[in-house]
DNA sequence: TTTTAATGATACCTTTAGGTGTCATTACTG
DNA sequence: CAGTAATGACACCTAAAGGTATCATTAAAA
């Protein structure tokens, strides 16, 4: 009922550099603010390297940077890269086959509130967020 | 982004418990129809009866009931007694600041939907998914 | 009173998410 | 051109979730 930290961490790591979309980020800035474990950021970072939603330089003055326009990356796509489950027809039950063929007593009410956490995952975008960004104060505690 | 195996297994004996309340049910009996793996389901059976959820009878007729009334047990309540998350709070990125102090950029969004979810899970309980229930045809599926 | 079919308890195995450690490569800079 | 500060690659470790195995206990019923 949580997301992942992988995921979480890749959400942190986004929505930060948003804030500034043209910087080149070294690991060690985002060390600093966003409560990952180094190393395990270092990987995260190649990670969403090899995803496509970074760029990287390297050599010394190297870093990361925001791969695309902010406004065409949701939050859903920083998800679905960190993550493989399936949300769209994800049942309450975990029946893998509820949602397209029988219904179980969750169905309805499940639904609704599955599609408009959906529906905010996917109209929210890195711009958003960039728009709202209260996420130094945040970072900094 | 997704309950825990053990959470959806929960409200699936739990669930399927509802549809005759009175009944004693074995763990053969859910195994059959849950999707469970029979000894991961006994170990949750004495995990849910130590949480009060269900009463066991010991013996040859003997089997699991559902422990209080219908309408006094919440998804919510199933979902806390299998899972140690604190959903009350929780911040989109994972801070375990963000909901007292600072807000975050995702802040009013994510408690929106949050909400909604939690209201849903708080509000429906045994009986409502009683009414409801075609969780047999799923389950045979 | 023995058998049988149920639950109770507990230890162990397996997989995977999360996290570490080490060394190579790149490219700016003194 | 050597030193330095960054990323790249990859192997390894750890803890927890999920799942399995075994044996003890209970109580109805033959």
């Amino acid at each position: 009922m949580k997301l992942s930290n992988t995921t979480e961490y890749a959400l942190r790591i986004l929505s930060f550099m948003a804030m500034d979309e043209k910087l080149l980020y070294t690991a060690n800035d985002l060390f600093d603010k966003l409560q990952i474990p180094y190393r395990y950021l270092r990987k995260q970072l190649n990670f969403l390297l090899k995803q496509g939603l970074l760029v990287s330089v390297q050599g010394k003055t190297g870093g990361y940077q925001i791969a695309k326009s902010l406004n065409e990356i949701s939050l859903m796509d920083i998800i679905e890269a960190t993550d493989d489950t399936k949300f769209e027809n994800m049942c309450f039950f975990g029946f893998s086959e509820c949602p397209l063929t029988q219904k179980c007593s969750m169905h309805e009410r499940w639904g609704e509130v599955r599609n408009s956490t959906l529906s905010l995952l996917k109209t929210t975008t890195l711009n958003d967020i960039k728009n709202e960004n209260n996420l130094t104060n945040l970072s900094l505690k």
